[in-house]
DNA sequence: CACTCTTATGAAATCGATTTCACATCAAAT
DNA sequence: ATTTGATGTGAAATCGATTTCATAAGAGTG
């Protein structure tokens, strides 16, 4: 079932029949309508492969991503998919599971199956890909990091700036003894900016984070509640406020608690980042970031798109990330000290 | 970078290129490094669009899913295009959020866009997807779903049995009087057919389900809570136990219960479907059925990379589901009537 | 040693839609 | 009435890798 095919029914060229499908003003009313009566009856579809090679554009961009077990980057990828699909344009997803190297190989997997362009997490790369992209002269567009210094694309929020935010929000609150549950930061750059805008906006209070108050945990609740635990088995004062790196973290610590008969926040305050849909029915609601994932796949789509037209189109695009108060953080039971400075 | 620029630089023609890439060994060891080398320092990447149309194969399979934004579908995805990446074929994700006309729509551009295999959710799918399939005489596989009596193949688990598991363990605590939370029917096979197992098995034990019993709700905490509410309000008396379509709808139940005042299960039993990671950190944990999504996904893709590699494969392949006893179910308080006939 | 068979390679055809260029027609403008 | 321009269509070249077919060289056999 070929293009000729539909040609030889309509009683045309097939360059007719070509035109209209890909430029129907360009083809007389009548010839179109009996174009399309032929491909109906046919059942024509056509060759995406023959069309690639020719034209040399592939409608397809592709999506490369730690991982689909993530709720934000899911709903990152779907965004970003239906928002492309709508101009006509594929997804083709690829995961690498934190592993830089195995995103550099999916990249160039990607590049081979022709990706017009590439939307990646973080910005944290290897150079090669860097190079890649270069070499291929393929937009791209980092999400979930928004740094308009960058000489590559961002379209996301500043991750440190937004952890900075909840950690000024517990120093306000009157909190001095803080304890840190982050995500690996290894080749992750959102969990790096975060523990660093952490650490930047204590130190800027004077309340120095000590490696020891640090614990680096994978995502999980289990792992939330094991990283809680030994938290608080520390030989040192408990501490009163604990900021995770994300809300299933931030879940676990708080199921720790609880089952270690510590009142939340009473006797210590916990807060996330992410805002997950639980965040607001776990017990006590959760204090967190929301994070806007869909908006960030459609701002990324719209950047390609913009790009991949030709048009104009802003190198750096944020979303609004938002403080969200509930009940899981409140001050401190009784003032304490400004410092603590127990250790170190 | 094209392929007759490798050849020009290894002093061959593009043809033994070709085959030095697609078959090592019918190339000489001598000239195939010559090839190798030339093609790093060209950093020639091959145009699949060409390959493609010339060989017919587009190494690309589709993935056709109601949406990402459900943990166990982004789960199944991501094991299949993992498993499928390892032989070299590309994944091509399409979401229709449970639109049956969106899917059929999709599937059209999947195979427009030369996918050799289709990855579907469930059996329900329009009249036409089926014909395109047959039309195209594409391999696909019906995950989520296993019915060995279908004559399409299948990937999954038995819906209406596994949903029948859980109803009977309520029943054989003594439950009588049972209502339902159930995920939206409408063109969805696996909602229709757990409310179905679940309503067969309480009628095999004399326990009829009317429809006053049943509320369908969309897919979220702040849904399932209001579920709960609506039917602990009726005018009826208060259901010992409630069976939901899935862990979210279960957890809106339990927090709903919980904020009444109702203990779980004391008072009340709530059961789910799924065994999300949240499952077991409930409070109370929840009873649940596993649901092994990674397994789907992973058995999908041998499936269908049997049916391209021409193997003799069989047609349904089950994964195992399993009952998971925790603490949101046990015995009805008091022995209630084991009849219900207040209604209907 | 002549002959068959295998192996390595090259030349050229091919996949199917797009696109360039040329041409014909007809309307509008001078 | 002639020229200009716009519009609709067709013929043929083209995108780049694969694959078929042919051929040459070398290995094995009687």
């Amino acid at each position: 079932m070929r293009i000729t095919d539909v040609a030889r029914l309509a009683g045309c060229a097939p360059a007719t029949v070509s035109r209209a499908v890909n430029n129907p003003d360009k083809v007389a009313p009548e010839m179109r309508s009996r174009i399309q009566r032929a491909m109906l009856e046919l059942g024509y579809v056509r060759n995406h492969a023959a069309r690639a090679l020719r034209s040399q554009r592939s409608h397809m961009v592709g999506v490369l991503i730690p991982t689909l077990d993530y709720a934000l980057y899911a709903r990152l990828v779907s965004a970003a998919g239906s928002q492309l699909s709508v101009a006509g344009i594929s997804t083709l997803i690829a995961t690498f599971d934190y592993d830089l190297e195995a995103e550099l190989r999916e990249a160039r997997l990607l590049l081979e199956r022709g990706a017009e362009a590439l939307i990646l997490v973080g910005d944290y790369h290897r150079p090669e890909l860097y190079g890649l992209l270069h070499q291929f002269n393929v937009p791209f567009v980092n999400t979930y990091t928004y740094d308009p210094k960058s000489i590559y694309p961002t379209a996301g929020f500043d991750n440190s700036a937004s952890a900075a935010i909840i950690a000024q929000h517990l120093v306000h609150l009157g909190h001095s003894n803080i304890c840190v549950i982050s995500g690996i930061t290894e080749d992750n750059d959102r969990t790096t900016r975060r523990l660093e805008g952490i650490r930047e906006e204590l130190a800027r209070h004077g309340i120095p984070l000590p490696a020891s108050r640090v614990i680096e945990s994978p995502y999980s609740i289990s792992d939330g509640k094991k990283a809680c635990a030994l938290l608080l088995s520390r030989d040192a004062p408990q501490p009163t406020a604990i900021v995770c790196g994300n809300d299933v973290l931030a879940l676990g610590a708080l199921i720790e608690c609880s089952a270690r008969g510590l009142e939340v926040p009473g006797d210590i305050s916990v807060v996330g980042f992410d805002n997950l849909e639980f965040a607001m029915h776990s017990n006590p609601p959760l204090t967190t970031i929301d994070v806007p994932a869909r908006d960030m796949g459609i701002a990324a789509a719209e950047f390609i798109l913009g790009k991949l037209g030709g048009d104009e189109v802003a190198m750096h695009n944020s979303v609004e990330v938002r403080l969200i108060l509930r009940d899981s953080s409140a001050p401190p039971r009784r003032s304490s000290p400004r410092r603590d400075s127990s250790r170190q």
